[in-house]
DNA sequence: AGCAGTGCTTTGAACGATCAAATTGATCGA
DNA sequence: TCGATCAATTTGATCGTTCAAAGCACTGCT
């Protein structure tokens, strides 16, 4: 920076201004010192600038075990967080934690070190600890996932499953499915009680019953096999299953295809996800809009760190619920078949 | 630290002492210190240590797009990373970039606005252009990947691909199959001559011909399923598939299903990297021992960033090429039957 | 007594940026 | 002519830490 001011005969302030507070120089010493910043490529040093300003420009990002909340996806979000931090001139810093305490741990650590602007959490829950912690310590953040429960409230993204598993039903009702059943979790998760309350909107908007086609069991593809099997084998068979996860739904396509049906032709299977897996095998699935979910973090986050947002007042709460959208494979109706 | 200081009743530089360099401080003062630290959760600030010991205490590491490098796998590799870092006092820090030479501009920002210790580079492929320009840039970095024919060399973890299907032959050869197919890769790929090379060795060990054994094809289910297909339908069909990835693996894997054939007892097929789809249908495979990769990942950096590893001697240059090991699933013998 | 050596601790400067306040030079109305 | 106002720029202090050099007791040797 002293090469720079001193190149363009102006004082370190003046190239300072230059960067963060252009209105103030005149045009021409401004573009006197940005030809000079040009020419040697000078960046300032972000350590410098946050032991000033308090404001690393980092944001910590958990990264779970592999196989916990979904590997895939939020190995995705990740992705699509990165590339969108990146333009705003932030970075993304991960750790790693096993459950929600070791988690606070870590917050406590990073925060104490590193001198972060915030966090954004994934897999929210109900009676979650670590959004009570982060905000009695007034740290910025934001949660991919609605507070499930919660009363006090904070800036959230979220997809709307329910609306997903909706679209997918409806998607199969226009086809002239009739008996369609619907493969979800256990109760007691707040995600999967949501994609299941699409499944039974659309139904009972369209007259079908629901009674008996709802089958609950773990994200786990033999489990989903097997419910998929007991439900072809009742006396009213469902002709499609829609999924509350790409795992269950390739349970029950390995199902299917093993009775030697076709999916999509004689039976109809939708996922949740649009994983890898259900790309390969031609399974229609719910996809989450990740890049629109990283950008409405993105923007909460610029509106939390930026002046303005006091403690005090909490102008605009950001609360985004994107809708997700299905892509349409071989194990579903094609589009064009709509003609019923 | 001024208030540790203080209420220690020494010097701003003794508590520094007492963090950095213990043996240069009596033992009933340090003891002092230690203890108010220890009460007022005193820890020294990144930003300010960065700024002074040109140290960050953070590694780079690039997120893939989704889909590119086996996404899956990278993701574990980038937890094990995280995870072994934190042990060591760094963290991972996130980009990404679709191509080598938009890799290469990152660094070039991540250097210049961060004040990086390292990085760690993965997929690596002969004529890598990265490589040889951190070389020039005399920054530390560590591959996860052989250096595959490039002249200088570097730091470098691998596993070993070829060691990894030899096991995974001789384990159905132990089993008494004695035809065994290869599904591998088109020609070109280091990593897949590497895994082709274990299975022509293992056969060419036992005396068991390879010719007509091989087929080649991009890392896609429905082309393993194809190939599968079609050696099976030969005149002289294999008893059973080693494959190049679980990705094809699980295209031969679902052509055997789907055939009504039983796989690992009419027909073994195995796979490569332990994905979650393979312990989801019992698909036997290679596993990747990431958490050791990471390991020789940072010990590596260790060795790079301690002092005493100037630019002019290169003292031990580490390598280190990892045994993978054998998941063994439903889809291939079980070790019992090792009888034969 | 004087001087070098050793062990422990403190002092002053520096890392690279930004903030707050001071300075300079115009412009302008009274 | 003088002070007031305003825009453009500079000066000095500061963020929290570590480095390099110095200071201060002792000890031991001559």
């Amino acid at each position: 920076m002293a090469d720079v001011a001193r190149s363009a005969s102006v004082s370190l302030q003046t190239v300072s201004n230059v960067i963060n507070a252009p209105h103030l120089v005149r045009a021409e010493t401004r573009e006197r010192v940005e030809a000079v910043i040009a020419a040697t490529g000078y960046r300032p040093l972000k350590a410098a600038q946050t032991l000033r300003t308090q404001r690393s420009h980092l944001i910590a990002v958990i990264i779970p075990e592999p196989g916990q909340w979904k590997g895939e996806l939020h190995n995705a979000f990740l992705h699509a967080l990165t590339r969108r931090a990146q333009k705003s001139g932030y970075r993304i810093l991960l750790f790693t934690a096993v459950d929600d305490d070791e988690e606070i741990r870590a917050y406590d650590q990073l925060l104490s070190d590193y001198t972060l602007d915030a966090f954004v959490l994934t897999g929210t829950h109900s009676a979650d600890r670590r959004t009570s912690w982060l905000r009695r310590k007034r740290v910025p953040f934001v949660t991919f996932g609605r507070p499930w429960g919660t009363a006090g409230t904070h800036p959230w993204v979220d997809v709307d499953g329910a609306h997903g598993e909706r679209t997918a039903t409806e998607h199969l009702i226009a086809a002239g499915h009739r008996r369609i059943a619907f493969l979800g979790w256990p109760e007691g998760s707040d995600v999967g009680e949501d994609r299941k309350a699409g499944w039974e909107q659309a139904c009972q908007a369209a007259g079908l019953p629901t009674g008996g086609r709802l089958a609950r069991l773990e994200d786990d593809l033999a489990q989903g096999r097997e419910a998929c099997a007991r439900l072809l084998d009742s006396a009213d068979p469902p002709t499609a299953f829609v999924c509350v996860s790409d795992t269950v739904a390739l349970g029950a396509w390995t199902e299917v295809t093993a009775r030697g049906l076709v999916p999509g032709r004689d039976v109809a299977v939708i996922g949740f996800d649009d994983s890898t897996a259900a790309a390969a095998v031609g399974l229609t699935s719910v996809a989450q809009p990740l890049d629109e979910v990283a950008d409405a973090c993105l923007v909460a986050l610029d509106r939390l760190l930026s002046p303005g947002a006091g403690p005090g007042k909490r102008a605009a709460r950001a609360r985004a619920l994107l809708e997700p959208h299905l892509v349409i494979r071989s194990s579903s109706p094609s589009p064009e078949k709509r003609t019923s």
